[in-house]
DNA sequence: CGGTATGTTGATCTCAGTCAATCTGGGTGG
DNA sequence: CCACCCAGATTGACTGAGATCAACATACCG
């Protein structure tokens, strides 16, 4: 298996001011520099694997990480994309229930379980924001949770570009163009489908001319508004009943 | 909308042993009890609604309740089904994402929340055991997603009542017998199927000699080792390739 | 400028969603 | 205690979404 390479062991510089926009203020970010390793990751190498023991919890720096569990004969069902700021890998009776791979060059910093659980106990602010995260995370996994049960793959593959249209760091909201960081397989094993299926549903999008492709991997998003409304409307199979979908409000931060 | 019975407002007494044991220990229940309101619900009742404003967060003392999201002309998705000693409803932006009903009688411990949130950053110990409790409500989110994007109705089905057997209270294992405390809509909501197509697997798994229906909701298990080989195997659709799964060992606990 | 991995398109077949009919269990009233 | 009722459950028939298999096309790489 690759293994990420030590870029440098405690302490560390550099990508604290992200990580600190998501978990931490002020001087509490010195003493995480006491904890942190960063590794340097290249495409497609692991991070960890499931069923391996661990004791670390491991923070995106940059890049993208793919986290997945394994079902059978390669098939795999990908819970989630990590990126910068985003942490994964939390001990559960100190063995991964999941995969994590980089699905391109990444900073991931990895922190000592041992070391990280005091430092929390011993700061209310650090273990409220690790709190938040977990919420966050568990709101989207929720979320998931809803497309997967009662989404056709349109609505999957439309919520999955509003969703990537949200990061910054891969849609150029002047140009409406989103760049995908992950291939087809990738998109597919996300959205609990097949690779040729996911490509259809680009395909129809694009006819419908809501997308237009540039490349597989370059989209521009030429009709918002009509990509959104694709978020929802009749489930998957057969459509009992036709008419179109209703806005759903959707709050999307936590805990007050 | 059906509106619970408040019992009594705080203080209140009862059901905190079951509380305790998931989340307080010693002289804090004493501080929580200065903050709930215990609610009694019958079956069928509201206990909130998607789109809701919110000021409070739900403990469930006894009884189960559905949390859900509806899709429109009456679709719903089961997020989870919460039984005592679960919490629900933690407030987003101020505003209920999801609905919950209960699916039977049941006895719910309502906290506001800004009498809560001091409380927890006071007390580090309930501040960690809500993490744990989130932490363990995402793992069981993340369960699902595998269900839902990788299972077909058999796999969805075989895990729904290893999940539930799992649950004393619905579980006699001396007699091998488990009873439903849902119908079928309510399993097919949460497993993202129709009512039918639920039913038609359990009718398959009885055909298989693996489950014997006394009633729709009481179910002997007959072959329990071969329930749970049913947890895995070829995707929903077509299968690409035929053999058996392969085990795989997933750990439940969380958070070291 | 190949060569390989990735992506797209086409054809086929199956699972599962829908509609419709029938059955049953649990509850009610006589 | 029993006949009746009805929501819930099962079964059957049909159909379409989507998974698979199979070419073919294109992008990205050295």
């Amino acid at each position: 298996m690759d293994q990420g390479l030590v870029i440098h062991a405690p302490p560390f510089e550099g990508a604290v001011e992200r990580l600190s926009e998501n978990l931490l203020a002020g001087d509490q970010q010195d003493r995480l520099r006491n904890l942190a390793t960063l590794l340097q990751y290249r495409r497609g190498q692991t991070v960890y694997s499931q069923g391996e023991e661990t004791r670390y919890i491991h923070f995106i720096g940059s890049g993208i990480v793919r986290v997945f569990r394994s079902v059978e004969h390669g098939k795999r069902q990908i819970i989630s994309f990590r990126t910068a700021g985003d942490l994964c890998g939390l001990p559960e009776a100190g063995v991964h229930v999941n995969s994590a791979e980089t699905v391109s060059t990444a900073r991931i910093y990895r922190v000592a379980w041992q070391l990280f659980h005091p430092l929390m106990l011993a700061t209310p602010d650090l273990q409220l924001a690790l709190l938040r995260k977990v919420a966050a995370d568990f709101r989207q996994a929720q979320a998931r949770i809803m497309m997967l049960g009662q989404g056709n793959i349109f609505h999957r593959v439309a919520t999955f570009l509003v969703d990537m249209m949200a990061i910054t760091q891969f849609f150029d909201s002047e140009q409406s163009m989103l760049y995908l960081p992950m291939n087809r397989f990738d998109v597919a094993d996300y959205l609990g489908t097949c690779p040729e299926t996911a490509g259809r549903a680009f395909t129809k999008l694009e006819d419908m001319g809501i997308i237009r492709r540039i490349t597989p991997r370059r989209i521009e998003i030429i009709d918002t508004a009509r990509l959104r409304l694709m978020q929802r409307g009749p489930r998957r199979g057969q459509s009992r009943s036709g008419p179109p979908p209703a806005a759903l409000e959707l709050g999307v931060s936590l805990l007050g």
